[in-house]
RNA sequence: GGAGAAAUGGCAGAGUGGUCGAAUGCGGCAGUCUUGAAAACUGUUGAGGGUCACACCUCCGGGGGUUCGAAUCCCUCUUUCUCCGCCA
């Protein structure tokens, strides 16, 4: 959520960048500043009521201690018409509170100044790509069929016990998956992040805090007995844990990091792209999330990027990282880089990590502050990166690492598997 | 699931109708003393709105109510603790 006091100050830089996002922003904008300027009036309206019935209700106190009941009793009088404007001015005031709260919840992050402009994935910005895409034999197979020769992932099973969208790993494939998770767990913990384990169910609260609500309610499991949310990201709890905190600036950085299962309902993306690994109702994921000083952000974000980097070389995986676009950019993000890896069988990128900055937008909704040298309260920024998704990861390394005799297991996960081939 | 107790500032903990944004202790910060540190002493120390700055307003788990006036009384929800039951 944009802060009233920036957009009150930078409205038409505001309104400017978020045309990067394609989106007119200056309409919603003049409803904020106006119902803002609106909410500020009733407040002082209200605030001057309740100031003269507490400086009645003082007089009224001392009337009576000084046994002068029917004086008191006069001023008693006086007061209805107060309580009357207060509630009026209160009422009003939530009113107007609730209607500005709305329209914040609709305006999205403000794009950083070197995110490119365009409308599709097809606009992203390539800034980085290494690793050599492997040349695959005659008869190379696309990984679901890798999946089913080995015997190691069960697509058909999963269906048959949730739904499609819900594989089942076996074997081997099981295996693989665990040593995946361990081994980005320990790769992210040695580069200083804490290790946390949160619940994969969030409240409504920790939703809006990371603002997967109420912009992206449909895309959420929600438990309506108990009315929960199936976490769709590791960013959701682990983020939220600094909701309503207030951080010491030496605190920073804050760097933590978690697997979970996350839960997507994916509502109508179906078709030739979501075959196998592609796109799942349930995946892996590790996430790396970090709160930080404001002027230390982008470093930061250039950090966890190099972070990832590192991993996907160790992996031996041919990848490349994307600026995204304007249009692409997700809601609550300033500034986001995504990874994709090269899947060979599919001869198609699949992204596997989106790292971003989102500045003091999710910040300002959970209330996440340091204080200054000043002792005055700020806003702090946070970021969260995939590090990694496991399936696409997963698909990556099948494809990539077939060979006649079978899938070979790369360098540096031989030691969490246990074996080094896939036969 | 049943019965009871409780929810106050970073923490502990007082406060049962007005002078309470809230005693006291610990912690934090600043200072005195000290070569430095510790101890001791002194001062300071919640959040938000509002204002050029003051004033002023709101917040004692959430919501509603009683009252001129509520941390304090009533209703309700949530959470925590204890006991019983069930159970990984």
């Amino acid at each position: 959520m944009l802060q009233l006091q920036t957009l009150r100050d930078n409205k038409d830089t505001i309104i400017a960048a978020l045309q990067k996002r394609n989106i007119d922003a200056a309409p919603i904008v003049d409803s904020v500043l106006l119902l803002d300027e609106k909410r500020r009036s009733t407040q002082t309206e209200l605030d001057n009521t309740l100031a003269e019935s507490n400086k009645l209700s003082k007089e009224i106190g001392n009337l009576y201690k000084t046994g002068k009941a029917q004086e008191a009793n006069v001023l008693k009088e006086k007061t209805g018409t107060l309580k009357e404007d207060s509630k009026r001015f209160g009422d009003e005031l939530n009113a107007i509170t609730e209607q500005l709260q709305q329209l914040l919840y609709q305006i999205p992050n403000v794009p950083h100044e070197s995110v490119p402009a365009g409308s599709t994935e097809d606009d992203n910005e390539e800034v980085f790509k290494e690793g050599d895409i492997p040349v695959l034999k005659e008869g190379s197979l696309p990984h679901w069929e890798l999946a089913k020769k080995y015997d190691i992932i069960d697509f058909e099973l999963g269906v048959k016990i949730a739904g499609a969208g819900f594989p089942v790993y076996k074997g081997k494939g099981a295996r693989l998956q665990r040593a995946l998770i361990t081994y980005f767990l320990d790769k992210n913990t040695e580069a200083g992040y804490t290790e946390m384990q949160v619940p994969h169910m969030v409240n409504e609260a920790s939703g809006y805090g990371t603002g997967q609500l109420p912009d992206k309610e449909g895309q959420m499991y929600h438990i309506g007995a108990d009315d929960l949310y199936l976490i769709p990201t590791a960013e959701v709890p682990v983020t939220n844990i600094f909701r309503d905190e207030i951080v010491n600036e030496q605190d920073f950085p804050i760097c933590m990091t978690a697997y979970t299962p996350c839960f997507r309902r994916e509502a109508g993306s179906y078709g030739a792209h979501v075959r196998g690994l592609n796109r799942l109702h349930q995946f892996d994921k590790v996430e790396i999330v970090r709160v930080e000083h404001p002027e230390k952000s982008f470093d930061a974000l250039d950090g966890m990027v190099e972070h990832v980097k590192n991993i996907l070389r160790e992996l031996k995986l041919p990848y490349r990282i994307l600026r995204l676009c304007g249009g692409d950019l997700g809601f609550t993000a300033a500034l986001t880089y995504d990874f994709e890896v090269f899947s060979t069988a599919q001869d198609r990128w699949l992204e596997i990590s989106s790292v971003s900055n989102f500045e003091t937008y999710q910040a300002n909704r959970l209330k996440l502050r340091y204080k200054d040298e000043n002792g005055k309260s700020q806003l702090a920024h946070t970021l969260n990166g995939s590090a990694l998704a496991l399936p696409r990861v997963l698909a990556g390394i099948l494809e990539n690492y077939q060979t006649a005799e079978g899938i070979q297991i790369p360098e540096v996960l031989v030691p969490y598997c246990g074996f080094d081939m896939i036969k």
